[in-house]
Order: C-alpha cells, then sequence, then structure tokens
DNA sequence: TCATTTTATCGACGCGCGTCGATAATGGGG
DNA sequence: CCCCATTATCGACGCGCGTCGATAAAATGA
C-alpha cells in the first residue's frame, strides 16, 4: 500500500504538504499542487480511511438500517430513498453503507454500535415504539429517522407532513365535486391523519384494502363496482397496487376517469407517469427528501464534537400534480 | 469516548494488558481478567474499529456488492444469501456490510476502493463480463464473487453446480417415465447446462417463459394444458412463478402431480414447503453456500498479507427432495 | 539454596493521517 | 536597506490500538 510518505518522498515535499494540497485546508502553490498532483497520479495512492477517521476523529461515514430489506420487497421509493441519502450524504464528503439485519438475530445492532466505525445512523422502516430509536438514543450515536414514531424524547427526523398531504388530495377531490372517497392501503384501518382531513372537509371514506402488487390492485379495479358502487373517488397509499388498478381497470369494463377518479399520494412521478392512463398525485419527492435527511444526519454527525443538543424535524409537503386519472364529478369539463 | 487507556487506569493494569484480555491472545490471570472485565462493564468501552485496523493492518470488513437490489424485487433467496454471508465472516470475526449501487452513477464502485475501510468485497449478481470483476481484479483487492462470469482469469467464485443440479432433476423425471419436460424460466432461451443434460438422456426440452412472480406463475398454470399438451414435467428456475404455478393450478382444472410434475431447482425449502401441493427441489441450499462464501472471501483477505495467488473455485450441488409435486408417469404408484 | 524455566505483566513503538505551531521565503512600505 | 506582514512549507505530535521484547514474579529442578 501506498502512504502519504511514499507520495512526499517522490513529490519531493513534507508529509504535511501533501495533506494540505489534498484537503486544501493550507494555500499551496500551484507548482508544488501540481507535483504532488503527479506523484499521487503515478503511485495510485489513495487515502486509508481508518487512518484518517483515527487522526481526524470523525467518522465520515453514514449506516442505514432498514429492518425488512428482504422479507418484503421492497418498493422503489425504498431505492429512491437509498439514492437520496448517498447523495445527501457525499455533498459533504461522507460516505454510506447498508447495514444488513439478519432475520433472526437482533443482536446486529449492538455489533454496529461497538464497530463504532461509523458517525452516525439513518433509521428506516421504523415501527411504533421503535427499539433501536432508544437504543440509539441511549447510545448516544448521532442518529436520523426517516420517518417518525413516537418514543417520548425528542430526536432527528425527516418525514411526509401526512395530515397536509391528504389535504391537498382530498381538498382536490372536494373542488372536482367527489365526495364519496375510497382509500387504497394495506393496512386494515384508514388512519387518523387521514380521517381528521375527511371530516374537516365533510367527506365519506370507505376502506380499500390490498396487497401491494400489481395483481392486488387489478383484483380491486375487478370487484370496484360491485364493492364500492358509490365511490367516484380513490386515493390510493399504495404504488405498485394503484398501477395495477389504473393498467387494468379497462379490461374489467371500469373507465379512469369516467368511472372513477384517482390520486396517488404515496408514489414516485416515474411511476406515476408510466401507467396509462397517467396517474394524478400528491407529488412524493422521496429523493429530495432523503437527500436532505443525508444533510441532516451528516449536520448531526458533525455537531457530536460540540455536543449539542438540538434536534430537528422536517416536514415535506407536496404539490398536486395534475394527470390523466382526475376529472370533474360530472365529467364535462375536461377533454 | 472512553479508550484503552481509560479502562487500563481503572483497572489498575497497563494497557496492554487490557489488550491481551481482549483477544486473549497472552496467559492473563483470572484475577487480573476480572478486574479489567469490571472496568469494561463500568465504561461501557468499545473498541475503536478505525483504531484497530489502522494497527493490525486488517480491516476486519466485507463489502456485499449486488448491482440490482431495488430495480428488480429480490427474492428471498436474495436474504438467504446476504444472511448467509454475513454468518459466515462473522464466525472469524469480520463483519459485513452493503454497499449501496446508486442507479445512475457507477462511479461508487471507485469509491469503495479509495475507501480501503473494507478489506474484500463480495460481489454478487455478476453479469455476462462483468466490469466489476475486471475492476477488482485490476486493484488487487481480495473479492470472492457469488457466482460466475467469464472474464479471461481466474478469481474466486462460489457457485451451484448447474450441470449438476439440471442432471439430478432430469435424472429424477427419467427415473420416473417423465421425457417431455417443460423449462419455466424467465429468459428467452433454454440454457446449455440444461440443454445438454437433456442430451445426455435423450429427453425433449420445451421453453416456458414467465415473469417471476405469483400472477406470472398463475397465467402458465392457466393455459398450461394449451400451450404444452405433451409436457408431463415441469423444471423451474423460478422460485416465486412456481409457487404461484403449483398454488393456482387447482383452480385451472390442473392435478399436481396427476397432470403434470414439478421439481424446483432454484427455489428455498421454506418456499417448497410453502404451497400446497409442496414442491419437490433439487436442494438449494443459498445459506449454507453463502457461508462458505463468506468464509472463502475472509481468507482471501487474511492470505492477502502473505501475497499468496490460489484463486477458489467450488461448486455446490444439492440432493432431490421429494414431495409432493412428483410422481411416477403412469400416476400409480405413489399415493 | 541457587540457577533455570515458565507465567503474567509492562513499556515502547508504529500503523497512516490531520493539524498546530514554527520557520523559511517572499513582498511591500518607509 | 531594514522591518514587518504575508505566504508557502516543514516538522512534530497524537489519535487508539496491536504486538514485540523485556522484566518481574512465580514455579521448577538440582
Amino acid at each position: 500500500m501506498t502512504t502519504r510518505a511514499d507520495v512526499a518522498k517522490l513529490a519531493g515535499v513534507s508529509e504535511s504538504t501533501v495533506s494540505y494540497v489534498l484537503s486544501g485546508k493550507r494555500p499551496i502553490s500551484d507548482e508544488t499542487k501540481r507535483r504532488v498532483q503527479a506523484a499521487i497520479d503515478q503511485t495510485g495512492y489513495k487515502s486509508n480511511y481508518a487512518a484518517a477517521a483515527l487522526a481526524g476523529g470523525l467518522p465520515r461515514m453514514v449506516t442505514m438500517m432498514t429492518s425488512n430489506l428482504f422479507l418484503t420487497p421492497p418498493s422503489r421509493i425504498d431505492g429512491a430513498l437509498v439514492d437520496g441519502i448517498v447523495a445527501g450524504v457525499r455533498e459533504r464528503g461522507f460516505h454510506s453503507v447498508i447495514w444488513p439485519i439478519s432475520n433472526d438475530d437482533d443482536s446486529d445492532m449492538d455489533v454496529l454500535l461497538e464497530l463504532n466505525f461509523s458517525g452516525g445512523v439513518i433509521l428506516m422502516n421504523v415501527i411504533e415504539n421503535d427499539p433501536r430509536v432508544h437504543l440509539l438514543n441511549r447510545e448516544k450515536v448521532p442518529f436520523v429517522v426517516l420517518g417518525r414514531t413516537s418514543v417520548g424524547f425528542s430526536y432527528n427526523f425527516v418525514d411526509r407532513d401526512f395530515e397536509s398531504v391528504y389535504r391537498v388530495a382530498m381538498s382536490k377531490f372536494k373542488e372536482l365535486g367527489h365526495a364519496q372517497i375510497g382509500v387504497l392501503t394495506g393496512h386494515t384501518e384508514i388512519n387518523s391523519y387521514l380521517k381528521k382531513v375527511a371530516k374537516d372537509l365533510d367527506m365519506k371514506l370507505q376502506l380499500m384494502t390490498s396487497v401491494n402488487s400489481m395483481d392486488g390492485g387489478a383484483l380491486a379495479a375487478k370487484d370496484f363496482k360491485k364493492n364500492f358502487p358509490k365511490v367516484t373517488g380513490i386515493i390510493s397509499l399504495l404504488d405498485i397496487a394503484i398501477m395495477g388498478f389504473a393498467s387494468s381497470a379497462a379490461n374489467f369494463g371500469l373507465s379512469i376517469p369516467k368511472d372513477v377518479s384517482i390520486i396517488g399520494v404515496n408514489m414516485l412521478e416515474e411511476q406515476a407517469l408510466s401507467t396509462s392512463p397517467q396517474i394524478s398525485t400528491v407529488a412524493f419527492n422521496a429523493y429530495d427528501m432523503a437527500k436532505s435527511c443525508g444533510r441532516i444526519m451528516v449536520n448531526a454527525i458533525e455537531a457530536g464534537k460540540n455536543s449539542k443538543n438540538k434536534k430537528v424535524s422536517e416536514y415535506w409537503i407536496g404539490d398536486f400534480m395534475e394527470r390523466e386519472s382526475t376529472e370533474k364529478l360530472d365529467g364535462g369539463s375536461r377533454g
């Protein structure tokens, strides 16, 4: 392995000069920079992460923890989130890895912490009162939650402002004259945010449970008229299922948006655009949201040194994106 | 952060004694061990990964690289592979992380190498003539491929012995009197190993292409009698689709194994057991295979120091596991 | 009892790098 | 031509840990 000393010798400068050329933290003459760079190119020198972390004190590495990576098929959204985090921390010169949670062993988390090669943890797919949040808080590891949970103390998190998201969708439906709204979800109950918004706007909700898969959505479309005769608008919390619904609706004599309007609130724009008809959404920019999460993570790591204790919460909202799946209830106003 | 020095002072011993208590590489009296351990418990001391890697020279960390983690839904097999690797390297005191490949940026790999915080790379989901293999080889990073590709030089890999696997399945079919075999696969062509085995055994193959999803398999079952009237046995390379096929066959008036026998060659035992009827397989112990891959990886990392150049290839075979989806062609011999 | 081996522990060093204080080279003002 | 401010570079130190050689203590043999 070539070290800083090798480069310095070859370039005819001191070791610290090599360091300053690389970090740019002190002025170096152009001529010296050139010679050092040439030596680096020639030797293929790469700074040693362990040594840098040790000397600098800050491990420039972030660990992503997602509990169910291989149990349930991850959606495209997970991919966008990972990509966003990578981009966000890289902006600041940090790197990121995914910590493999073995499904039958929850001591893994302790191992990660014992290692402390990572400067911080980003927690994804949190569950209610997530024990991992408690653990990280107790161990004083800098961490950010991508999502939210309730644990009885404050912590850094980035999440969508669901009430706002639902309000945008429901207001749009109201504006278009829809009053009976189906909720396509994987849960067995409609969440409280959505209920609250519906109550505020005086609209009726009906639960439409489905598996989040193409054929799950197709099944929902097949039985839609029979099961939900009064519903004229669907708000979908499922990204894959609603694509199956929209794509197959025509096969079951269901016309979108003539028979039913659709607003997706939990899907990527690329997904909304890839169906026919294209699906109107409340925009969810998962990539940018995750990128911001990455930045907050880096801030938390760097603040750790100064023992600050401020926690940041960030709520992301989204605009209504009109596409081909929504129209006025009477059907007369749009082409 | 508490360091070795803190522990040593508290226990009233030297720093090196603390190290030897932890590593066990020199005899330490029970009394001293006890005092040191107490000090560790009291302070919550954790060894610093960066410092240990720096001092010891060996980064005890393995990086898994899988190209398409979020593009295609990973199957349960991927989960088993990851779990196996984690277990295999942990046996030797190593740790492992997954390197997030951003889908629109292939410079990520260089970054990983520049970092060299990781002692080696395990490559998964390789493609033909995979450029990553070339890169790793050029950079002299210890690596093991979980799978195979052709690159024109030798490298460490662990893979199934597909010819053997197919031979086990086809021999069984032959023994049961089946001669016309359908091949359920995601590719548009039957692979050469299987063709060779069929030729050796004088059996006929028919291509059955499907998406690897439950509904893909169901679709195949629906049209099976019409499309493949002569086929009496199916060898499936798809884990999810064959589950869909087996589970839904009865709905389409298809009786398993009366009308058609099935052997799965690329699925986990837990998957084969979770359908009705349960699917006969050529066993694929993905977990153990990956565990072995992890061990080989650690060997390669540790051998790196001694500049050995031996590459190891490991081929995994599997036994026929008889379950409910296979019987003699005449149908008379089994209950 | 003394010489010799074995056992338990200590002190010192170095891994590769970031960074601080010091120093040499340079430039400008009087 | 000298003094001081600025710029470019160097040397030294320490981060936390693994490990080697040395040493003190205990055990063994004669």
